[in-house]
Order: structure tokens, then C-alpha cells, then sequence
DNA sequence: AGGATAGCCTGCGGGC
DNA sequence: TGCCCGCAGGCTATCC
């Protein structure tokens, strides 16, 4: 389940091998993942950037964008399980089910080609928008929040603090909303509470600005330790070349459900928060 | 309009 | 052993 850790170990890890590269071909095997909107009509082929020399990776929360040399834009959407996968030379993907769109890279026009780039996603849950710069990815970017990671601490902090002013929803709802905070998902929303001792059942507006100043902290600091073990291996996720992260190791209450709490050693419940399962301490993150 | 909910989809693990 | 069912959850659409 790649949250912002995974995608940007997966970021750091494509780019090496795409930036430079030009797309020879791109083969859509799964049309309905694919969505054009920004207005204009284009092609397939042209939306799935064919042609072009590939500059540049971003990355805002959880999207990834693959930028060409002619302002054409791929944003990708992991979902749960998606997975980009760069192959060298005719090298085979594993279980080479599910692939929904593939790509042949080229060092130079007509170039044999170096490498294929594999998208895959068992779930569906994921899936590619097609844009164009300047504007359609800004403007994509522009309904998220900012991103857990690369956004100064303030406003990190303030956007946290917004999201909880006036909002009845539990605390756990605006972690994940991604218009927010860009980045969080279930997991890292609940390390998150842990670390900064705050029942992510509370309703927003029982957050404090201390609470939030704290909450703010935990979360840029959950993430630049995920993000430095590779980001977390559960079932699906695995970076361009295949490896998979070490960060489950850090996980203090995500997936430890019934199991003793690491700090003052409370069997740690499992709610359901959010439609999503929450696990959190009752002692270190008291309801109140 | 904020907020809650349903639905999408496949793999896997628990239980019998 | 093998089958069935429940669950995993990011995101969008829909409803209240």
C-alpha cells in the first residue's frame, strides 16, 4: 500500500533509469485506467507520452508525474497496488500478470531500446491521468494539500491546523484526506497518532495548536523515517527494481492489533475509524 | 456543503 | 486438504 515513503523510494529509484530516455513505444493494455482529462483531445499513443524524452519525475503526495521534454505530463496513482517495474535489456517480469501499460525506452530516436517500463496493479485501485505543462498538473496539484514531506514545517502546520478548525470528523478522516495533508494513508496516519500521543478519534475541533504543532512533527517525522528504510513492505509494494522497504520494522501500532502496546504494554484495540481499520493505545493516546 | 458511505478489484489467510 | 468468506484500503461518485 504505497503511501508517500513508498512513492518517493519508488521516485528516486525510476528516475535514474528514465530521465534521458526517450519512449520508443507504449502499449496500453487496459484502456479504462487510463484518464484524459485537461480538455483537449489527443491520442492514446501521445497521452501516453510516445515520442518523447522524459526530463524530469515529480512527485506530490502519493502522485508521481513522468514529465516529457515537450510539456507532455503522465501522473500515475499507485492505488494499493500498483507497481512501476524497469526492466533492462528483455529481462521478464515475474508474475507478469496484470499489466496494464507497457513502454519501450531508447537512448536516441530509433535507438534500440534499453529497457521497458511496466505499470502493474492486481487491484485496480490505481491508474494514469494524462496532462500537459504549464498548467494541467498544477492545477491537478493545486486540490491536494501540501505535501507531508516537501513542504516547509509551517505550513505543514497550518494546513493541519485548517483541516481541524471547524471539522467535526475524526482526526484519523483529515489525516487521510489528501486535499489536507498530500501524502498520508492509513498506515502512517496511525503511527502518526501514536507518536504524538493523540486519539485519532478525537473530532478535529478538539485539537489544540499544541496538538497540532505536535501532530505536524510526527507526521514529517514518520515519513523521513519510512522513507529512509525504503518505505514499507506490505503484500504489493516494491520500488522500480523490484525491492521491497524495511519499514514495516518501524510500525509501533499499524498491524498490531491485540498485541501489547511498546511503550506501557496495553493490548492495543483495534476500531474502525474513517471506514478504515485504526489501531491506536488508549493510555499513551488518551481520549481526552 | 461538509461529511458519511458505497463501490471498485484481487489475493490471501483464517476457519471449518 | 480444500473451499469459502472476510478483509485489506486509495480514491471517486453519490447521497444526505
Amino acid at each position: 500500500m504505497p503511501e508517500l515513503p513508498e512513492v518517493e523510494s519508488l521516485r528516486r529509484t525510476l528516475a535514474p533509469h528514465l530521465v534521458g530516455l526517450r519512449v520508443r513505444t507504449a502499449r496500453l493494455l487496459r484502456p479504462e485506467i487510463l484518464r484524459l482529462d485537461g480538455g483537449r483531445r489527443r491520442s492514446r499513443r501521445s497521452a501516453l507520452l510516445a515520442g518523447a524524452r522524459l526530463i524530469e519525475l515529480r512527485r506530490h503526495g502519493k502522485q508521481l508525474a513522468i514529465i516529457g521534454d515537450d510539456g507532455r505530463v503522465l501522473c500515475i496513482h499507485l492505488g494499493m497496488t500498483g507497481q512501476l517495474r524497469f526492466l533492462a535489456g528483455d529481462e521478464q517480469l515475474h508474475p507478469a500478470t496484470h499489466i496494464h501499460a507497457e513502454w519501450t525506452m531508447t537512448a536516441e530516436p530509433g535507438g534500440l531500446p534499453p529497457g521497458r517500463l511496466i505499470f502493474r496493479d492486481p487491484r485496480r485501485f490505481g491508474g494514469l491521468w494524462a496532462g500537459a505543462l504549464p498548467g494541467t498538473l498544477e492545477a491537478k496539484w493545486a486540490a491536494l494539500g501540501p505535501d507531508g514531506l516537501e513542504s516547509s514545517m509551517e505550513d505543514l502546520t497550518e494546513a493541519l491546523a485548517r483541516g481541524c478548525r471547524g471539522s467535526r470528523r475524526a482526526l484519523k478522516a483529515i489525516l487521510l484526506d489528501q486535499a489536507v495533508i498530500a501524502g498520508v494513508g492509513n498506515i502512517y496516519a496511525d503511527e502518526a497518532c501514536f507518536s504524538a500521543g493523540i486519539d485519532p478519534a478525537r473530532p478535529g475541533t478538539a485539537i489544540n495548536r499544541d496538538e497540532t504543532i505536535r501532530l505536524a512533527e510526527a507526521i514529517r517525522a514518520t515519513l523521513q523515517a519510512a522513507l529512509t528504510r525504503g518505505g514499507s513492505t506490505l503484500r504489493d509494494y516494491v520500488d522500480a527494481n523490484g525491492r521491497s522497504g524495511a519499514a514495516t520494522l518501524l510500525h509501533r501500532v499499524y498491524g498490531r492489533g491485540g498485541q501489547p502496546c511498546l511503550v506501557c504494554g496495553t493490548p492495543l484495540p483495534t476500531r474502525l475509524l474513517a471506514q478504515r481499520t485504526t489501531v491506536s493505545c488508549p493510555r499513551c493516546q488518551p481520549a481526552r
